[in-house]
RNA sequence: GCCGCGUUCGUCUAGGGGUCCAGGACGCCGCCCUUUCACGGCGGUAGCACGGGUUCGAAUCCCGUACGCGGUACCA
């Protein structure tokens, strides 16, 4: 199994990637880079009414964000090229033809009309949806049942048609799952998948097994929603002539309202469900893609926060579990803060500085800035939080928090609050500091008598408007002597006219 | 309906016949730290779906049931 490993990841442009295709490339990618293999990406772009423009690009951008490298690809080249399906159509109509050739597979002319009619004849309580196979073919028009003469002609004639795999009657095809062992179907219950669609272009089933064969894709791991249509595939391998790559099938990634994670069940939950939401929401890659990995698949140990080149070392698909994983926002959120908070300070202050000024909060030093970090950092989960939550510190407070004022504001802690004022009036700039700060509101509750809370709190909620937050005298340091003034004059305003 | 795959704390999971009255992490709860909040530290809550076997012994093996999920397209 150390032998040239290459697998590939091969999403449809049919959309924005989804996270739980993200997971799926990045087992492909541990298990490559494992094995010192290949990770190859394939645009598998041959559905043309489903096709969206900018979804390849959207592929590409995820997974350079989330730091899975492609070998081959695309934008990258690769002696297997080329890497999208629509450039390899050629290669498709000429296996279909040859399995038609030798008997596997034949042409059907059969209208969408004729299918349906088929299936509403056919339908009952015991069977709801009829399929086109191995009994029903024998009653539809295709080159099973039509003379060869007439076969021809249609063909000749251009008619509208389309090549179907001929499944074998009563057959047990069976595989070994890395992932789930020993998986078997009869044969009876596939129908006569569709290999060349009318248009011209292959389905999935035979696009997939002639470009992982021609690619020497060595492992297939995928969703587990390819589970059912993995026989088929099987039995084009042999048809082919072809050695199947192993097969792996991924536990699905679930919402927890219950099924796949999807659009519809995950983002009423805030569970953003395309990797742009991610980048945009600014969440960390390194966090997500730990998370990820974690869903379905663990080390043993007791280890929780692994890097790219750990993971990669303790990798293996024999650790995947079986069922499906339910998507916990809680775990993520961890996850980033983790990482967030391993952030050299100054780095973070960058990343900061780019939301403060899209805000409007523009002229700040990087010290500035970086002490906004280290007053906020262990009370956000996502970097912009640093601004969201701490915008006191980039702007005086446009209101005051109700609730807090009407516990912590009494009728004497205007004077108070005042008598606060006035003494660090007295202290110049450069004495404005946390340490001189706190003496001075330590001195005034000495001198009343009174609790550190009864002018801490009412000072606190003049100065940020809010009454919890960062170590208020640290605060007041980075906003300076002026600022702070000027924000408990204001504050005691608007209390005093209450 | 049929076919397939699954089922250990609320969630992600460890566990591959005795060392498990089931371990870790997230969450939740409590305490400590802090004259705010958060962080941090400490502690706690909570689970082998059910029923039959096999075995001296089963979370671990087998069968069945229930439940969940996936598939059942000229979509991937």
């Amino acid at each position: 199994m150390t032998n040239h490993v290459r697998v590939r990841f091969a999403p449809s442009p049919t959309g924005m990637l989804h996270i739980g295709g993200l997971r799926t490339a990045l087992f492909n990618y541990l298990f490559a880079k494992h094995h010192k293999g290949s990770f190859v990406l394939r645009i598998e772009d041959t559905d043309q009414a489903r096709y969206v423009p900018d979804a390849e690009a959207d592929i590409t951008t995820s997974l350079k964000w989330a730091g899975l490298h492609v070998d081959e690809g695309p934008d990258k080249g690769g002696k297997f090229g080329p890497y999208r399906q629509s450039e390899r159509s050629e290669l498709y109509s000429k296996y279909a033809a040859k399995l038609v050739e030798d008997g596997h597979a034949y042409y059907a002319f059969d209208t969408a009309e004729e299918i349906d009619n088929m299936r509403q004849r056919l339908q009952s309580p015991d069977n709801p949806t009829p399929k086109y196979d191995s009994v029903t073919r024998m009653e539809m028009k295709n080159s099973l049942t039509l003379p060869a003469d007439e076969v021809k002609k249609r063909l000749e004639s251009g008619e509208p048609h389309i090549i179907r795999l001929k499944v074998p009657e009563n057959e047990t095809i069976r595989f070994d799952d890395l992932i789930r062992g020993d998986v078997s179907f009869e044969s009876r219950g596939l129908d006569d998948q569709v290999l060349l669609k009318s248009d011209g272009l292959p389905t999935y089933h035979l696009a997939n097994v002639v470009d992982d064969h021609l690619m020497e894709i060595s492992h297939v791991i995928r969703g587990e929603e390819w589970l059912s249509s993995a026989p088929k595939h099987i039995l084009l391998y042999r048809y082919l002539g072809w050695k199947p790559p192993v097969m792996a099938h991924l536990p699905l990634i679930m919402s927890p309202k219950g099924g796949k994670l999807s659009k519809r069940n995950a983002e009423e939950l805030g569970i953003p469900i395309n990797v742009r939401d991610y980048i945009a929401g600014a969440y960390e890659p390194a966090a997500v893609i730990n998370f990820l990995a974690y869903l379905g698949w663990s080390t043993g140990d007791d280890r929780e926060i692994l890097t790219p080149d750990e993971m990669i070392a303790t990798f293996s698909l024999d650790r995947v579990s079986k069922s499906g994983a339910i998507f916990d926002l809680k775990k993520l959120e961890w996850y980033n803060e983790h990482y967030l908070r391993a952030m050299p300070v100054p780095q973070l202050a960058g990343r900061v500085r780019e939301v403060a000024e899209r805000e409007g909060y523009t002229g700040l030093t990087d010290a500035y800035l970086e002490t906004v970090v280290r007053l906020m950092i262990e009370r956000s989960v996502r970097m912009p939080d640093i601004v969201e939550q701490g915008r006191f510190l980039f702007d005086a407070p446009k209101t005051i928090d109700e609730g807090a004022v009407k516990k912590a504001w009494k009728e004497n802690t205007g004077e108070l609050v005042t008598e606060f004022r006035d003494k660090i009036a007295g202290l110049s700039e450069a004495e404005f500091t946390a340490a001189q700060v706190k003496a001075v509101l330590s001195g005034v509750v000495e001198a009343k008598g009174i609790g550190f809370g009864k002018l801490m709190l009412p000072v606190r909620l003049a100065v940020t408007g809010a009454g919890s937050g960062p170590d208020l005298f640290q605060t007041m340091a980075l906003l300076g002597r002026d600022e702070v003034i000027g924000r408990i004059n204001r504050s005691l305003d608007q209390l005093a006219t209450k």
